[in-house]
DNA sequence: AGCAATAGTATCGATTCGAAACTAATTCCT
DNA sequence: AGGAATTAGTTTCGAATCGATACTATTGCT
């Protein structure tokens, strides 16, 4: 198969599993929106954010958002640092129906490959992301755990490390590392980073 | 990652790869309507089963095609074998939008992956979509090369050999074995196949 | 203080979608 | 052969989605 084909391919997977929309009487949109703010870490859980993500605009993105502050899945709440600045968090009632999540039967089929193979489609969709990314001129939405601006100090030899991120010169606990982060830069070297608004740093 | 981390990549890559829509003046589904038709041979390329792939359904597929008839892109003809079905056909207009395709920036990056991994890639992908669609109980739309219903007769030793669909009792060209098709069905043993209606054979 | 940029919201029109009703051709069953 | 059930495709309607645009409030820069 040529490369259009697995393009396709990867395209037919993510549209089969995203479900017929409507499970648990959510739509498609407002799953996808349920995932994110489950995945991203506190300083990405924002419109904005979302937005670029779900290569959406912030309009279309605020209306979702408050469809699901409205029924409950998320809640609101202003930010302390940037009086502009609105999170939202998943409640417990938007976390108890992520366990039912339609995209899980491909979560279930990937967690069936081979640990090798699986690795090796990570590495492959990672680096098909960035690639994409670069191209579009998009942020590519990363884990603080491979990102530049991870900063990691050591307080006494053999004790717990402290975590923060250099960008926006916040502290990060030891289970944000794992989110998802809009300020995502790949910790490469020979990469010219990409030209970016500053984030609370000054 | 974890497994759910990978199928949101899956997910992502594929809603930034298919653009802000709006390219050329087409839509989303627009485009993935006219990649359809572009990759599907001729006893696919129909309303039913363009829905089917494209886990919509019939209505809201046969209100696509025929936006894209009154367009130019797709021709309209009956079926000779069976009144009810109508067969969609790219025009060159559709065939020359193709190479425009938005897309292809994620078909670049696959085809710079090195060959092994693409390879690699694409078995993992072509699992991925089989299980799925198995527990969807939707049919998995592979080439006929990988098809059971593959009938492979030769004329003369050494000379050209002559392909049918075993299942629709039709000739395949050799050009056809590349194409989509509804009827696919895995060529491989200790498999029990899903049940399903007949095609034309009687 | 003044101006530009950013975060989020609200509104409007166009498109899309799912559900359901409908026509016509075919197949199944007896 | 004849009638019921199935299938292919279309149409219509209402809800949801989306993009574009305008708007408010806050922040940053000079």
């Amino acid at each position: 198969m040529d490369s259009r084909g697995i393009a396709q391919s990867i395209a037919q997977l993510a549209r089969m599993s995203a479900g017929d929309g409507h499970v648990c009487g959510l739509t498609a949109a407002q799953w996808n929106t349920l995932r994110f703010f489950a995945r991203a870490n506190r300083f990405t859980r924002t419109v904005s954010a979302f937005a670029e993500f779900h290569a959406t605009t912030r309009g279309t993105a605020s209306q979702t958002v408050k469809g699901l502050v409205s029924e409950g899945y998320l809640t609101r709440s202003r930010s302390d640092l940037d009086g502009r600045s609105v999170r939202f968090d998943l409640t417990d009632k938007g976390r108890s129906v992520l366990s039912r999540d339609p995209l899980d039967v491909l979560s279930e089929a990937i967690g069936n490959l081979p640990p090798g193979i699986r690795n090796q489609l990570e590495t492959s969709l990672k680096r098909l992301t960035e690639e994409v990314a670069r191209t579009r001129g998009k942020p590519c939405f990363g884990s603080c755990r491979l990102c530049c601006h991870l900063a990691c100090t050591l307080r006494k030899p053999g004790g717990e490390p402290a975590y923060a991120c250099d960008l926006l010169g916040q502290p990060l606990a030891a289970n944000d590392l794992d989110d998802l982060c809009v300020n995502f830069e790949t910790a490469q070297p020979n990469v010219t980073p990409r030209p970016r608004r500053d984030g609370k740093i000054s």
